[in-house]
DNA sequence: AAGTTATTTCAAAAAAAATTGAAATACCTG
DNA sequence: CAGGTATTTCAATTTTTTTTGAAATAACTT
């Protein structure tokens, strides 16, 4: 029983990686880990319908959490674990009018509600 | 003790409201449950720095699972999961070879590597 | 200061997503 | 067909995220 080199690839395969100079050169396509890692928190922060309507919101109308709320129709509690997930993510920020709080886009947030609440 | 009504909106917030033909108009203007649904759904799937990390491995070079495996270093097992939640969301596609299967990324994760792996 | 409204924080519970290792499947080879 | 390689599936566990309701803040009003 002679021993096979363990992962080996598909001969096509082996050789379009050989044409392009081999894995290592592959790879330099290939993000940062931290970069990567970047990425993926942003989208985590766009991976729930609720975060998405919040934002499509504020993208029209700049909007207290008491407005937001009557849009969208669940608990202030909730609410606020949602808002403080957008907010951590950059993509908006809330200032302070007196009893109010009025949450509006970032420019990071615009430029992503221009993509996500298409027209 | 007169009862004052519930969810009110600061003034100018109404104003600004009112100017845009009110809350029914603005919110024309915010995609369905049903899309949102559809783009959380998708986020979803990239909220990972792994597979952003397959993403953009498969946008320059097709590959079975034993490449991408030996490029990520993570048990067959989680990746054929990570790969199944790339493949149900439209982004990759796999091919039987033989023995071999080998992704790539559909029309679709095309167009997404191409915003996320920036160049 | 006391009451009221708007909003957040907190801790516990519930739900969803990810990891693990073992077993199953699919295809190839001799 | 027996044995081997590549990959997936499964069930159990662990981790992460979300939900909930109650309590805390913060600022306004009287």
């Amino acid at each position: 029983m002679v021993k096979k080199m363990p992962e080996n690839v598909p001969d096509d395969i082996a050789e379009e990686i050989e044409n392009k100079g081999g894995l290592k050169e592959i790879l330099k396509n290939v993000p940062s880990q931290r970069e990567l890692g970047r990425s993926a928190k942003m989208f985590k922060a766009l991976s729930d319908p609720l975060r998405l309507k919040i934002i499509c919101l504020l993208r029209v109308q700049d909007s207290c959490v008491c407005l937001i709320r009557s849009v969208v129709n669940i608990a202030y509690s909730k609410l606020s674990y949602h808002l403080s997930i957008l907010k951590n993510s950059g993509l908006i920020e809330g200032e302070r009018k007196g009893n109010y709080i009025i949450y509006r886009l970032t420019d990071l947030g615009k430029k992503v509600a221009g993509e996500v609440c298409k027209k």
